[in-house]
DNA sequence: TCCATGTATTCGTCTATCCGAATACATACA
DNA sequence: TGTATGTATTCGGATAGACGAATACATGGA
C-alpha cells in the first residue's frame, strides 16, 4: 500500500468525526483556547484536547502558547474550503435522493 | 448534534479508508464490475463487495447490472476533484514538515 | 430445472476509536 | 516554593470497523 495514500486515508480519517469537524469550523470562525473550545462547543475539556491533539497531528491545527493557555488556528483555510465542498457534494446528493445512509 | 454534520461525518469517514480511496480512484479510471475492481486492486471480492456497499450507502457510486455481473461506477467526478484537493493539501503539508504522523 | 458465473452477506475475531473520570503536567505569579 | 489556572495524558470499558472464511443469493443459459 502506497504511503502517500495511507497518509491521504489518514486525512480523510481524521474528518470522520463529526466532533472535529465542528472544531475546525469553531476555529476557523475565530482561534481559542482550549477552554474556551469546550465552552462554545459544549464539550469536556479533555475531549476537546484529545481531538485537538488528532487534528495537529495532521497538521491540519497549529498552537500558540500564551501563558498557561494554548490557543488552537486552523493551519490553513484550504481545509475548511475542502469541508464546504464536501458539504455541497452532500446536499446535491440529499436533493437527489432523500434516504442516504437510511 | 446537527444532522447535516452527522452526514458530513459519515462522508468524510467513508473516504477514511485507504482501500475505498483506491477503489474510488480505479472506479474514476473507468467503470468495472466487482470481480475486475477485486482483481485490479489484489483484494479478495467480499472484500470489495464490502467496500462498494459503504460507498453506494453514500451515494458515491452507483451501479449498472449486465447479466449476473454488476458493474460500479463514480456517482459525481466531483468526489475524485476532492480527494485531489486533499492530496494537494497534504503534498503542502509535507513539504512544511516532513514528520507528519511520526 | 440445473448449473455456471458473479455478487452480497453472515459469522467470529481482532483491532482501532471514543468516551468519562481521574490525574499528571505546564506556566505564571505571589 | 507554593498555588491557581489551563492543558494533556492515562486508564478501563464500550462501541464500531475491518478482515478471512464460508456461504447465501441473483442472473442467464443449457
Amino acid at each position: 500500500m502506497d504511503e502517500l495514500r495511507l497518509l491521504h486515508g489518514n486525512i480523510c480519517q481524521a474528518l470522520g468525526d463529526p466532533k472535529r469537524i465542528q472544531i475546525l469550523y469553531a476555529l476557523h470562525d475565530e482561534p481559542r483556547h482550549v477552554s474556551a473550545l469546550a465552552c462554545a462547543l459544549d464539550m469536556p475539556q479533555p475531549t476537546v484536547s484529545r481531538h485537538l491533539r488528532v487534528l495537529r497531528q495532521r497538521a491540519m491545527v497549529k498552537t500558540e502558547r500564551y501563558g498557561p493557555a494554548v490557543v488552537y488556528s486552523i493551519t490553513s483555510p484550504k481545509i475548511i474550503a475542502i469541508l464546504d465542498e464536501m458539504r455541497n457534494f452532500l446536499r446535491q446528493t440529499l436533493e437527489r435522493q432523500s434516504n442516504i445512509l437510511s
